[in-house]
DNA sequence: CTTGACCTTGGAGTGCTCTCCACTGTTTAC
DNA sequence: GTAAACAGTGGAGAGCACTCCAAGGTCAAG
């Protein structure tokens, strides 16, 4: 497929398309006429690099997974073991955030400020 | 406390602390001799920040936080509400993870390839 | 054979978050 | 009073991830 369809498969814009292919993070043939000529998975490939974007990987991560990938005896087995990771990852953001909620939770009840700013306490005994 | 001391105890450098104090993310006194005098509930208050930081909210939407925070009239019912408010975004992201972690942990089973580049398929029946 | 949609390139610009630098002032210790 | 460790300022630069632009090539439809 081309750059256009891709983009609208991908819900990215062309442009930034160009750029992932720039940096190595997308990879495309040519067509006789030097139009980008993509292949069916890379809509997949590129589902999977915003939800590790999301993650919080970079792009330069994201294009070692790739390669790791590509390298791979197994794809498969490197796969699996690869979304584990991700799906360890998820596990560590989700505790973050749920100790970042009963921080806050406690907080609620007890009426005390982060106080960014200002008085030492409320004093408001 | 001065910027070195903040910065000691925060792990952030004086550079960022001059800069985050720029762009209003901390305020501090000035001594008689121009030196910054931050107080003590900042330090809370930036370890905050790396956290709001790594749960994805950028900078700005971290000093909306603070300004919040300073606005909000001394009843502790509009801190809860606030405090309350942002749990209610915490759950959110949560909610996003878990469905990506099911999705994830779904093609772990499944051995369905990203095939980021490549041939078609590993074909080695 | 022109129009319009699509594609190409190179390069400049943007917004965010720092990071570094040069130069200067202040405080503390010896 | 001199050195070292701390502080100040303004401004430049850097890395990341785009985003936009100008000038041009390709191709199917009318």
């Amino acid at each position: 497929m081309r750059i256009g369809e891709l983009a609208a498969q991908t819900g990215m814009s062309k442009d930034t398309l160009r750029f992932y292919e720039k940096i190595g993070l997308v990879e495309g043939d040519r067509l006789a006429n030097g139009y980008r000529d993509f292949a069916p998975e890379m809509v997949t490939w590129l589902h999977y690099v915003r939800t590790a974007q999301v993650l919080g990987f970079s792009l330069a991560e994201i294009i070692e997974h790739g390669d790791q990938l590509r390298d791979a005896p197994d794809s498969a087995e490197a796969l699996s073991a690869l979304l584990a990771g991700k799906v360890g990852v998820i596990d560590q953001r989700m505790a973050e955030l749920a100790a970042l909620r009963a921080d806050l939770t406690t907080r609620i009840g007890t009426g005390c400020p982060l106080r960014p700013v200002g008085q030492p306490a409320p004093a408001m005994s």
